[in-house]
DNA sequence: CATTGATAGTTACAAATGCAACAAATATCC
DNA sequence: GGATATTTGTTGCATTTGTAACTATCAATG
């Protein structure tokens, strides 16, 4: 059984993984934050607002693995931007249906459009099948069906 | 031309990234946090120092792409819990050598083994190609040769 | 060698985060 | 139907991070 050489750090997984996801983020946040003074969770909660419609903060929890402390900061946030509105759900007061506003809506047509081209463009460095081996780990390490 | 589907937000890399990314930092955590007292900073710190030898803050900020203050405040840590020392450098003041402690080093011995049995834990449900993919794409998207 | 500029590292302050405690609404169970 | 537990969301406080300003040392230029 051959000894391997030690574990480099740029072979570990989780530091591999932090610096390409701190890279990109970092690099796609050109995007959003000067233009629209969002931060990256609120821009995560954008997202999912502006793609699969209106949802509670706690949907939002569950679909983004965020915390509720999270979420219910970066909602704020968007409603003081006037890019979000809260209507409350009659059936259960407790829960506050998100919706975003025409601001809010047209923000999400342009910065899904941008997000859309700056993932074409990382990806289009990648053959195919690593394209698609990448998105398949990626997923499995994330827990994301 | 077919328009694809509307942009998933599982499907943008930033993101995925970034879920992969907690996701496994904060299960390796397990093994530093509690047991040493030990952020992630600090962990990466102590890690380019076992496996690299002696160092500079400079150079760790370098090959780790961390932020002089993040280095300083991390490297202030560990020499708290006695697990590296400083020495100057005569040739030019300037500059620290950081060296870890025996304390450290057992630390590193220790996290180093964890660090290895760990990775190799989440590569073993990867095929051998997928695995060769993923770290190659993602070398790529971090800026790492 | 004196002035200016660059480099290594620290510190101060503001911003962002994590965690625990909290309030309000609803669900459960006797 | 009333006590208790659970769920949704917010707030307060401590910790962590980011940014800029700072100190100290060395390099370069006249």
């Amino acid at each position: 059984m051959p000894q391997n050489d030690p574990l480099q750090i740029q072979d570990f997984l989780p530091y591999l993984l932090n610096r390409a996801a701190e890279a990109t983020s970092l690099d796609f946040q050109k995007a959003y934050k000067d233009r629209y003074g969002m931060l990256r969770t609120e821009w995560r909660v954008l997202f999912h607002l502006g793609r699969y419609g209106d949802l509670t903060a706690k949907q939002i929890c569950t679909m983004a693995d965020l915390h509720k402390t999270k979420v219910s900061r970066a909602v704020a946030a968007l409603q003081d931007k006037r890019f979000l509105e809260r209507t409350e759900v009659p059936a259960d007061r407790r829960n506050e249906l998100l919706a975003l506003t025409k601001l809010g809506q047209s923000a999400f047509d342009h910065l899904h459009q941008e997000a859309t081209r700056y993932n074409e463009t990382l990806l289009a460095s990648f053959s195919p099948a690593d394209q698609e081996a990448l998105q398949r780990c990626l997923k499995q390490m994330a827990n994301i069906p």
